[in-house]
RNA sequence: GGGCAAGUGGUGGAAUGGCAUACACGAAGGACUUAAAAUCCUUUGGCCGAAAGGCUAUGUGGGUUCGACUCCCACCUUGCCCACCA
């Protein structure tokens, strides 16, 4: 009896057309049921499904599955996140059309997920590609752009030469481009921005409700949002009419304020330095700064650099004048682009005025060295301690000076309290084709007009030349460029830039909810039924850009009145990276291992169960192929111990209790399983519920039944059917093939027969059967295990003090001692101390 | 530089204040076999010992506790994320 690979594929295939056939996992509206959303991040369609999908998807297909169980009216949808750069640098390199090339990929990909088994509602499947979603897409932007929230600005942007495409921040790693590694420079361009910090606060504050979400990931997104509470100050420029405005969140050390910066770019600089001996030497300077990519002048390895613009600046609290200057470190898009500059108190200032011979002033003391002067600093102070040197404010604590200054200042009109958010806009402008057209059309006479929502989509041409040069291709394409203008009909062109592919992940959830409404975005009560959505699984990679979108968009369609919750993600599970060697699996290290060569091998079922069994969820997972076979060696066993052992008998009405105690622990077991993994699914620990699993089979397997022992025969067959109801989550294939085996053995009638394992019930357990009559309790003396006794369970403190102390081994370590201590943990320890 | 996570046998890992090393993989030995595969049985952290048994071990060093892999402090290493954010 043994389960074959020609077997195992048999019944796999077999399983999964039934699966297909018999609609096994619709998801229909069912008010009467309670729903349970189980959602994995959409993949990206390259046509081969490689171990992390495996192991993603199979993480929700056990909590899919297992919820079915239960009884929850389940959705788990698939689909594709379609657009993007692979179909084009595929169209360039072997000349074929982004949109078949994509739509073959996915074909691939569809096969490879339906050879796994998942539990998908394929009624559902959409691509971001396809006109009916991406017409969805210009929609929202349309309505961003209706409520302000969609506009175009002349910016620097990150540029990649090589890709001759902007990038988000976000897309710029290392000062390379994220896709391609090229060394991102910076150019003038006109963008489409989504002004996502609208929704700054809510952002933030929402983080706290999110308390089903890992902490790092709601840390690293409030670090993102990044919100610093301040002051912006009114420096007087000497000579000029002019102001700068600096945001410190310092006001405590305003009095130290031996200089101001300004951001190169700041619009201050060329008035200040206009026509005077500067001048040249500044716009040589700035020149020089502006070519430098934004990251690469922000590393920290790089001395700061910078130059005195000639003039100086009042300032407000003390009246003393302090030079401006402009350097590379102040960034204009933070703040105010400006700053005042405390080198005592501030490690940049610090190095920036050491650097350049600037004045110092310790306003802050030191409690441990208050002599301290400028000149035995070594670094700047940035610790907390009491005011010096600050007028009226000398002598309190710096913590509180800043709220006191704070307030003094916006009394005295010299400055206001203010907030400062980190997050920026969202650059949503790409100069690519393989993507959403952004809808709008300009005209000479009527200027930038928005395609009128009847029009849409506005679709993609297809059969463009693809050449990877000379910018976007839509550039090049009459047909879609010309067009009329849809307010006063004369000629006019289309807006060829496509939306950044982040754009479209941001709500396909939603999208799921109805996934065939073709006269709506979608169906709002199908989405009031299933949102929010309860499981959301996928890499920690996600953690900032995907999550933050997609809450952006959930709170923006809230605004439009489209939903009524605030955030779309209950559970979040961020998954562990699959490691080969010590190293990320990946294609360009080389070192992957194919899914579907161990699915021909060993089936989708093993798969399934060693990418679960090998590591947590969350945990890293180090691949190893000799870990499938043992997978396979353990189903084998439950494969041969339903087929040489499961003899149905009638009688169910059979107490353990009467048949001795081999029974009763069988029972034991096989309630404590049930619990176990109930519990460990419940908490997403897959790899305990397995080896809890695996011992169930262990005592299966000893406990001996005669053949015709009935009695004993209806506990084992208890335990083995809980068996494959308890695996079927896991390895579901193998388990229907398994029930219809028992069902046979059964003879029972075809009607009544289970459509399928997945909608048969979990198994529940008896708490009472978990009761054990004896307990092992472990004597400890001075904290060292020195003796082991079985006793009755429950037993009180005087009874096990007598059978401890009596015990010649533990006489060995306390005769002649006086005993300090005796803790009793009842059931569990004994612990002496003399 | 900052933040977060992790560090346990030959390997993946288990135990979240109470028997450290569950469950597997691998390895060794045995049974079955002409033989091999598969399967089954036994052993398997280290050291000492013939055995009984003892000692020792969860990155390092301290601390709290009757008792610490688990909690606290400091440090080391690795990984991930962020990084001139005023």
């Amino acid at each position: 009896m043994n389960y074959s690979t020609e077997e195992i594929l048999r019944i796999e295939q077999k399983w999964q057309k039934h699966w297909e056939d018999q609609k096994v996992f619709r998801a229909r509206v069912d008010p009467e049921k309670e729903k349970y959303y189980c959602l994995e991040m959409f993949p990206y369609p390259s046509g081969k499904i490689h171990m992390g999908h495996v192991r993603n998807y199979t993480i929700a297909d056990v909590l899919a599955r297992y919820k079915l169980m239960r009884g929850f009216n389940v959705i788990h949808p698939m689909g594709y996140d379609a657009f993007g750069q692979p179909a084009e640098n595929a169209a360039i390199k072997r000349n074929v059309d982004p949109g078949e090339w994509t739509y073959g990929c996915i074909d691939q990909m569809r096969t490879e997920l339906k050879r796994m088994g998942f539990s998908y509602d394929w009624d559902r499947e959409l691509a971001t590609c396809d006109e009916e979603y991406y017409k969805w897409n210009q929609w929202i932007f349309l309505k961003m752009h209706e409520k302000g929230l969609a506009y175009k600005k002349a910016s620097a942007v990150n540029w990649c030469p090589s890709c001759e495409t902007t990038l988000a921040n976000e897309e710029v790693i290392n000062e390379q481009c994220w896709r391609c590694k090229t060394e991102v420079v910076q150019k003038d361009l006109d963008q489409w921005y989504l002004k996502i910090t609208e929704y700054c606060q809510a952002l933030l504050e929402d983080l706290d409700t999110l308390s089903n979400w890992p902490a790092r990931v709601v840390t690293m997104q409030k670090n993102w949002i990044g919100k610093s509470y301040g002051v912006d100050m009114r420096f007087s420029v000497k000579g000029f009419d002019e102001e700068i405005i600096v945001f410190t969140t310092r006001p405590d050390t305003i009095f130290g304020a031996t200089y101001v910066v300004l951001a190169p770019e700041h619009p201050l600089v060329s008035r200040l330095v206009s026509g005077t001996p500067q001048e040249a030497g500044v716009k040589e300077f700035i020149a020089r700064v502006s070519n430098v990519s934004k990251t690469l002048r922000v590393s920290g390895e790089k001395e700061k650099q910078g130059m005195f613009l000639g003039c100086h600046a009042i300032n407000p609290v003390n009246g003393e004048e302090v030079p401006i200057w402009i350097a590379d470190y102040v960034l204009m898009d933070y703040g105010t682009g400006a700053i005042m500059a405390v080198p005592t108190h501030d490690q940049r200032d610090f190095l920036f005025a050491k650097e350049h011979d600037l004045p110092m002033r310790i306003v802050i003391q030191d409690p441990q060295h208050p002599q301290q002067t400028v000149a035995q600093m070594q670094e700047a102070y940035v610790a907390q301690g009491q005011l010096v040197n600050s007028g009226p404010f000398d002598g309190i604590n710096n913590q509180e000076a800043i709220q006191k200054i704070g307030q003094w200042m916006q009394e005295q009109g010299t400055g206001t309290i203010s907030v400062h958010w980190r997050l920026r806009d969202w650059l949503i402008s790409r100069q690519r084709y393989w993507g959403t057209p952004i809808p709008f059309i300009y005209c000479d006479a009527c200027g930038t007009v928005p395609v009128p929502e009847d029009q849409l989509p506005v679709k993609l041409p297809s059969n463009i030349k693809i050449t990877g040069e000379g910018g976007s291709p839509l550039n090049h394409c009459p047909e879609f460029l010309n067009v009329a203008c849809p307010s006063c009909g004369k000629p006019a062109k289309r807006e060829t830039d496509t939306m950044a592919t982040f754009f479209d992940s941001s709500w396909y959830f939603l999208r799921y909810c109805s996934a065939r409404e073709d006269a709506r975005i979608f169906n709002p009560e199908e989405v009031a039924y299933w949102m929010r959505v309860d499981q959301y699984i996928g890499g920690i990679e996600h953690a900032i850009l995907h999550l933050l979108y997609s809450r952006f968009f959930t709170k923006f369609f809230k605004t439009l009145g489209l939903l009524d919750f605030d955030e779309p993600f209950d559970k979040l599970l961020t998954q562990g990276m699959v490691l080969k060697d010590g190293e990320v699996m990946s294609k360009s290290r080389g070192n992957t291992v194919d899914p579907d060569d161990v699915i021909a091998r060993y089936g989708a079922d093993s798969l399934r169960l060693c990418i679960l069994f090998a590591a947590p969820p969350e945990d890293q997972l180090e691949w190893n192929d000799g870990a499938v076979d043992g997978s396979w060696k353990f189903l084998n066993r439950v494969w041969t111990l339903v087929h040489t052992r499961y003899i149905f008998v009638e009688d169910e009405h059979v107490n353990a209790e009467d048949l001795g105690p081999e029974s009763v622990a069988m029972e034991r077991i096989r309630n404590f399983t049930i619990k176990k993994v109930t519990e460990d699914i419940e908490s997403c620990k897959f790899n305990t519920a397995i080896s809890s699993l695996m011992i169930l089979l262990n005592h299966i397997d000893k406990y001996g039944v005669d053949a015709d022992d009935a009695d004993r025969q209806v506990i084992l067959n208890r335990s083995i059917r809980a068996m494959v109801l308890l695996l079927a989550p896991f390895v579901p294939h193998m388990c229907e093939e398994l029930w219809k085996v028992m069902e046979g053995r059964q003879e029972l009638p075809l009607e009544r027969q289970a459509l399928s394992i997945a909608r048969l019930t979990w198994p529940r357990y008896d708490e009472r059967a978990l009761k054990q009559d004896t307990v092992l309790v472990v004597a400890q003396v001075n904290g060292k295990l020195r003796a082991k006794f079985d006793m009755d369970a429950d037993s009180p403190e005087d009874k096990v003090k007598e059978i401890v102390l009596q015990d010649p081994k533990i006489q060995q370590y306390v005769a002649g001692k006086e005993i300090r201590k005796f803790i009793y943990i009842k059931n569990k320890l004994v612990n002496i101390v003399v």
